[in-house]
DNA sequence: TATCCAGACGACGTTACGTCA
DNA sequence: TATGACGTAACGTCGTCTGGA
């Protein structure tokens, strides 16, 4: 890890720590760093295949998925994100999957009955059996023809305008009537757009196999989308996007992280120089006193910090001893996905 | 064996939609 | 009710890797 630190004055060390560093809510993170050490948790995640998303893609090394297709991955990352929801996710075995949920079609258009994640129009999620289609769009290109046509036509999700200007009576025949109002609004329109928001339970699922694996295979895909009535192409989406949110909580929690070591350094930096002018004030009062050894400089083998050997007076006029002379910034640990701190147990 | 090419895939930036205050 | 902020699903592009010709 390089850290670009001035000695000296530094009041915005970083100009991209001026960036917010909101948090989402209903998230939390841990966050570790390791100092070039393979931990143990590090070892068996590289022994499990499985490929840890770290924000340093600088030195990528290499994993195999199920397929054998090489996955870049980072090498020893040093500080690794982890994104929970707040709230208990439940845990599905493979045996025991609830999917797929009972399909909500809303119960704000009356069109059926449902509680909070379901204020939404019908769901789109339960798709007519397009298992064949999504086959093959799995095996095309996430771009392809066949993905992008079903994903046009296959889907319609009443806007909430809609929701509240028609008043359909069954649900069949509201689906039916908005299906039709948006072949029109197309035909009139050309493509628009068309975006879902998943349901808490498929996003639950989502999370849990990513925090597996961040990346998936074809068969992967296949058998989430499968299981989460979702097109291997909106899991693939998903992945996509969860990985860009992870990045992005990494690098704003690495900013902080160094921008507190740049604080520290700099707090450091100070008192060395008030420390100097101390010792050369000394040295023109008193030249015989100034026969003891002066201030010496040493690094840590390990991380490389430069420590301060202080004198007896530049001990007492600060508290470095208590760290040893290094920057008091506790380093972030690296935590695997599925090693959180919580979750260790004593070996 | 080296080179070229097509396909697959992930990263990244952007757009657009839904939700909420 | 209108509006802006925010989160995020979806998209487009580019770079990289791999396997086959």
């Amino acid at each position: 890890m390089e850290l670009g630190l001035s000695l000296g004055e530094a009041p915005k060390p970083f100009a991209f720590m001026e960036k917010s560093t909101k948090t989402n809510k209903g998230l939390e993170f841990c966050m570790g760093l390791g100092v070039g050490v393979n931990t143990r948790e590090e070892k068996e995640a590289a022994d499990q295949g499985r490929c840890l998303q770290t924000f340093q893609a600088a030195d990528p090394r290499r994993c195999e998925d199920g397929e054998g297709r090489d996955k870049t991955v980072s090498a020893n990352p040093p500080v690794q994100l982890d994104l929970l929801p707040l709230a208990p996710v439940p845990r599905y075995t493979s045996s025991q999957l609830p999917f797929p949920w009972p399909v909500d079609h809303g119960n704000s258009d009356g069109c059926s009955s449902g509680q909070a994640a379901t204020t939404r129009g019908f769901d789109v999620n339960l798709l007519p059996s397009t298992d064949e289609i999504d086959d093959a769009a799995a095996v095309d290109s996430p771009n392809s023809i066949a993905s992008s046509f079903q994903m046009e036509f296959s889907i319609y999700r009443g806007s909430k305008r809609d929701r509240e200007s028609s008043a359909a009576p069954a649900a069949n025949d509201c689906e039916a009537e908005r299906a039709s109002s948006r072949a029109s609004d197309e035909e009139e329109n050309g493509l628009t757009r068309k975006k879902l928001r998943l349901s808490k339970e498929q996003s639950a699922f989502l999370e849990e196999s990513f925090k597996e694996h961040n990346t998936l295979n074809p068969k992967q895909k296949l058998a989430l989308a499968k299981q989460l009535n979702l097109r291997p192409r909106q899991v693939e989406v998903w992945f996509q996007n969860r990985r860009a949110r992870t990045k992005l909580k990494q690098t704003e929690v690495d900013c902080e992280y160094l921008k507190r070591c740049c604080e520290t350094l700099t707090e450091e930096n100070r008192k060395l120089h008030k420390e100097l002018q101390e010792l050369r004030a000394l040295k023109t009062s008193h030249p015989f006193y100034m026969q003891l050894p002066a201030t010496t400089l040493t690094m840590c083998p390990s991380c490389e910090r430069v420590a301060t050997t202080t004198t007896p007076a530049a001990a007492a006029a600060d508290g470095a001893s208590k760290t040893g002379g290094f920057p008091a910034v506790s380093k972030p640990r690296f935590y695997p996905f599925s090693q959180q701190p919580h979750q260790s147990t004593a070996s």
